[in-house]
This record gives C-alpha cells, sequence and structure tokens, in this order.
DNA sequence: CTGAAAGCGCTTACAG
DNA sequence: CTGAAAGCGCTTACAG
C-alpha cells in the first residue's frame, strides 16, 4: 500500500509541459490553451492528480476555511443553523471548521486564536461571548466576525440576529389579545442579548397596554433553569395563566413540569409560547406556540456578509435584524379572529 | 486598519536570531537553550506571533484536520455524536471539518474528494454510505476512514458501531418477557447495517422463542416512514401490542401517531421501544424505553482508532462494536422482576 | 545549541 | 499562450 503523492510536477512531467502549465490549467480564468487543458487533464487524471489546497491557501493567503465556534449543540436551533450554514457555505465553495467551546471569554479566546493559526478566512460565532478586544484583534488580522444569533456591543464585528425585541413585543400582544389575567415569563439567559432583548420588547409591549408581568425569572436558557422558574410560578397563591418562554428548548422543560409533574393542562390551564420555532415545536407531543426565527434567511444574511467582507475588506461590519411572524399551534390561546 | 502578517522572519529580525531558531522554539520538542527561547518568546509576544499551520502542514504532511461527514442532524443522535467527537478531538489538538452530504454515493464521492484535497489526517463518516472503491482509494492514498454508527463490507475502513444485533436481541426477549401477543418491528432503514442488524437480531431472538412479527414495516430513519408504518399497523385487523422501532427519532414520530391521531395509550394500549437513548428520550414527553448507544463510548473508540492510525500507519483497520444496555422507562411494560 | 540552505506544493508576475 | 523563476511561511537535515 504505497502512499503517493501525486503533485503538479509528476503531472508536468507526464504530460510534458511546464508546471507552472499544470497550475495553470487547474486555476479558474487562468490563460490555457484548449490543447494545453486537454494533455493535462489527460495526465491528471491518469495520475489521479488534485492540486493541494493547503499549498495553494499558502500563497493565496485565502483558506476558503471558515471557522464555527459554538457552545453547545442540545438546543436544536443549533444543529439545524450549523446544517444550512455549512451546506450554504459548501455551494460557496468554503469550508467549516468547528470549534466546541464553553461560554467562557476565556475558554473562546482560547479557540479564537487557535482558528487564526488555520488561517482561517472568516469566523462564525454561534451564540457565544466575544470580548470587544477579541473581535478587535481578529479584524486587525483581517479576519472578519460575524456574531450568529447574539449580539454586542462594538463595531468591529457584523452581527445577525433576529428581530428578537419585535419578537417579544408580538407574544405580549398575542397573550393579551387572548384574554390572559396572570401573564409571566421565563426570560432567556440574562447575559445575553437574545434573551435581554426578547424581555425587554415582552414587558414593554405589557406595560404599553397598562399590564404587568405576575413573574419574571430567568430560565438560563437551561432545561433545568426554566423547569425550576416553572415550579416556582405555579406554586404562587396566584399562578400565571400564561407564559412566555424565552427559546423553544425551555418551552420544552416547561411543557414537562406543568403537563407530567404538575398535571396541568396547556392550554387550558396555562398558555405557552416558545420563541424559534425549532423542527420540535411541530411534533404533535409538543405542538407548541412559537415565534419563530427565520433560520434560512439568518444563515443567508450571515453567509453574505462574511462572504462580501472577505472579498472586499473595505465593507463595514454591519448589523442584521430579521423579522420572524409568530406561528399559531395549540399551546396557547388564539384569540378570537386573531389575523397575527 | 493595517493587516499585518507577523512571520518567523520577523521574529527573527527583532529577536536577532536565526529564522530556524524561531521556529525550532515553536517546535514542542526541538533543542533550543533557555535563552533562546525566551529572546524568541519576548519577540514573538511583541509582535503577536503564532506560526501558520498551513505552511507547517505543508512540510510535515499533517493538518491535524479530520474530516466528518455527515447527512443530516434532525435525528438528536448526530449532534450529540458531533459535540463529543468535537470535544475528544479538540483535546488532542485535532480540529474536525465539517462536510454535509446527501446519503447518496455520488455526492459522498465528491464530499470525500474534497476532503482529501483539504490534506485531512483522517476521515469520519457517520451514517453515511461509502462505496468499497472510495475507501479504498482513501486507504490508497493513506487516509485512514472510520464509519461512525455504520458498518459496510471490506478491509480498507475501520468501522465503530454498537452492538445491535446483540441490541435487538433484547429487545425482542424484553417485549416476550413482559407478556406482548403481537409484536411488531417498524424497522431502521434497511439499506443501513444499523437498520439490517438490529432488524436481524431482534427477528432471531423472536424466532429462537418460537415467536413471529405480526409486522414488519421499514421506517426508512424518517418521522414520516414511521409514521406511516404506524397508521398502516394500527390498521390492522389484530394491531399489535408492542412495536421495537429502529431508533429513537422514529419512535417519537410513532408515539405523536398514537397518542395525538389515534388517541391510544402508550404503553397502555401499544407499548414502543427505540434504540439510541438520545436525551429527548428522558424528556417526560416521550418518557422512552429504549437502548442506549454508549455515545461516550464510541466516539472515544472512533478517536482512539483515527489517531492510532494516523499514528502509526501500520495498523490494520478494525471493527468495533459496543454494547449498550436497555433503559427501563415508562413507554413499555416492565415484566415483573426484570432484571436486564 | 545555532544558522544557512533546501524544499514542502503550489501561484503569479515576468519574459518570450 | 507558455516556461523559468521567485516566493508563500514554515520544518528539517546538515554543518559547525
Amino acid at each position: 500500500m504505497t502512499v503517493e503523492k501525486v503533485t503538479s510536477q509528476d503531472v508536468a512531467r507526464l504530460a510534458g509541459v511546464s508546471q507552472s502549465a499544470v497550475s495553470r490549467v487547474f486555476t479558474p480564468g487562468a490563460s490555457v490553451s484548449p490543447a494545453m487543458a486537454k494533455k493535462v487533464h489527460a495526465a491528471a487524471a491518469e495520475l489521479g492528480y488534485r492540486p493541494n489546497v493547503l499549498a495553494r491557501s499558502l500563497i493565496t493567503g485565502r483558506s476558503r476555511i471558515i471557522g464555527l465556534v459554538v457552545a453547545y449543540l442540545e438546543n436544536q436551533f443549533y444543529p439545524v443553523a450549523i446544517e444550512h450554514l455549512s451546506r450554504a457555505l459548501q455551494a460557496e465553495g468554503y469550508h467549516i471548521l468547528i470549534f466546541m467551546a464553553e461560554n467562557s471569554e476565556s475558554q473562546v479566546a482560547d479557540v479564537i486564536q487557535e482558528l487564526m493559526d488555520y488561517q482561517v478566512d472568516g469566523i462564525i460565532a454561534a451564540s457565544v461571548a466575544m470580548t470587544h478586544d477579541l473581535s478587535e484583534r481578529c479584524a486587525a488580522a483581517g479576519i472578519p466576525v460575524v456574531l450568529f444569533n447574539r449580539d454586542q456591543d462594538g463595531q468591529s464585528h457584523s452581527a445577525v440576529t433576529s428581530a428578537n425585541t419585535i419578537g417579544g413585543a408580538k407574544v405580549a400582544e398575542f397573550l393579551i389579545a387572548g384574554g390572559h389575567r396572570r401573564i409571566a415569563h421565563i426570560a432567556g439567559w440574562q447575559g445575553s442579548s437574545t434573551g435581554r432583548d426578547r424581555q425587554k420588547g415582552f414587558l414593554d409591549a405589557l406595560a404599553a397596554a397598562g399590564r404587568e408581568p405576575v413573574a419574571v425569572i430567568d430560565g438560563m436558557y437551561t432545561r433545568d433553569g426554566a423547569a425550576d422558574a416553572a415550579r416556582q410560578m405555579m406554586a404562587m397563591p396566584d399562578p400565571p395563566d400564561a407564559i412566555f418562554v424565552g427559546n423553544d428548548h425551555m418551552a420544552f422543560a416547561v411543557m414537562d413540569v406543568l403537563r407530567s409533574e404538575l398535571g396541568l393542562s396547556v392550554p387550558g390551564d396555562v398558555s405557552i409560547v416558545g420563541y424559534d420555532d425549532v423542527p420540535l415545536s411541530a411534533w404533535p407531543a409538543f405542538d407548541l406556540t412559537t415565534l419563530r426565527q427565520p433560520v434560512n434567511r439568518m444563515v443567508a444574511a450571515t453567509v453574505e456578509t462574511i462572504l462580501g467582507k472577505i472579498q472586499d475588506r473595505t465593507l463595514k461590519p454591519r448589523k442584521i435584524e430579521i423579522d420572524g411572524p409568530l406561528i399559531l399551534r395549540g399551546s396557547a390561546r388564539i384569540p378570537e379572529g386573531w389575523a397575527g
């Protein structure tokens, strides 16, 4: 079992042409005569030659690799996003080098450093905290950074999110219109922009209607956090009759507590609304009413932003917010004549 | 915003040493005096130098990149596996270049080819079909291949699976012991080794007990396939009182049909047993009895196998089967005094 | 231990 | 259009 690396030299020799000619044949847009191309392709096919992408990257300064940093995959939103991101990038000739990181500053910093060692052309950080300093370092190194489903202060990075504040407000209006009297919120992690924005939009819209939440607890984007919050709320003397939960992943945990643990009915006793619209939400077992984050459009915007910046370094970082619809299902009372 | 690439030359100049010296300081195990190391580190820190991994790879012939090919991420088993795989490989200084592929031979062949262009040190194919020819090409190129959660004929690749035949048999014995009279099977995709092995183990064990399944339908590992199969089975004059479903992902769809669509009770009317034990299975909404695939051990075996082969090319490919336990939950009647 | 030199497999001006 | 040459940023024998 011989491990023979076939190089452009070998092909050149067999085809009886120069090594540069071989290189040109495999460089889109380079000028080669049809005769040359034919000879070279024949020799290449015979030897099974393909250009070494790494060697090419060393010269061109582009690796066609995008680094993706992601914290955890239990929330189905992320696998779905990764799948879309990966396919979209592949279609453009790019590939994803994936790094798992704890969502801590030092971990993320280490990971980004490793990513830079690989000479990635760009970095996508999905729901992961980046310090201001870190994103400036990337910018200084000419590596575009786009935050996916999270934003933070600073102008050195781009960010793509759904319109979280508006989304939170939509849920509030929907629950009010549904005639709910005691509305509560199990918030997304308040250390994240999505958690804060959804909560702000929700509470502001409530206030605009002269209403106040009966309870607000940070669910930390975890099942345990959400489940505990649900137990606390339902143990109140006057428990809520509607809960807006900061994402679907937590909403499932809340429904589990209400139905399996407390024997309550959803939406009979409590209406539940989530945020994301992951595939699971449509399954009959949950049938969750939720504010959809349009993954497809978020991914398209992310890919366009990062590739744009790679091709034209002078482009300014931009913040994109994409509006999503409320998806009506069976977990929350639907106001009569509701049209959104 | 200047994009300055700092190279070992720059560091050498600043430190007043040769470029090779700088290289040695960043090469673990190379011989350098403490004084030299200190000078170089100081200069490197000042300039923010880090070695270019791509240039290094060109010489060493190792990229420290592992290609991962995966078909779809809706089944939660895969995100979980990717997360574990990624973390385990990161801990060893390797990283994952991820490729999504349709599970078709030509698509997979294309993807593998691209992976080889990136000079990956090894390839992990998760539940994806590889032709014999393809895995031989990788072997010829000196790139170890390990199939994760799938196997097929041929000795040119390694494979890590759970003990699927034994697992299928365990489920059969459990359902028989539970006193079920009409046992059916919604099989995993029969084009896959896992689907075939689980079915074979299940049917053989049934036969060994003098029993026959009342129905066997291929669920294709999809929600739709499984849901249709469930509808067909429940429409039989004498519907099953127990169904072994080829994986958890399908089992959820089956439970949705039984409970939400047909108004049946699980396990009151029908016992359901799945295969995988994804995190979702433990959620109260499903509470699914299932044969666990020990992801941690499967991942550990995969990492060990592929890194072993990278370090020692003479190692033979190997097939590893890892036994998993039946996890008892509420979706299937538990035989009295059952101890496994 | 250290430096000068060759070379990994390519791309890309530069002549012709 | 084509070839000879330089060079991308490193590692690694080879002398000293």
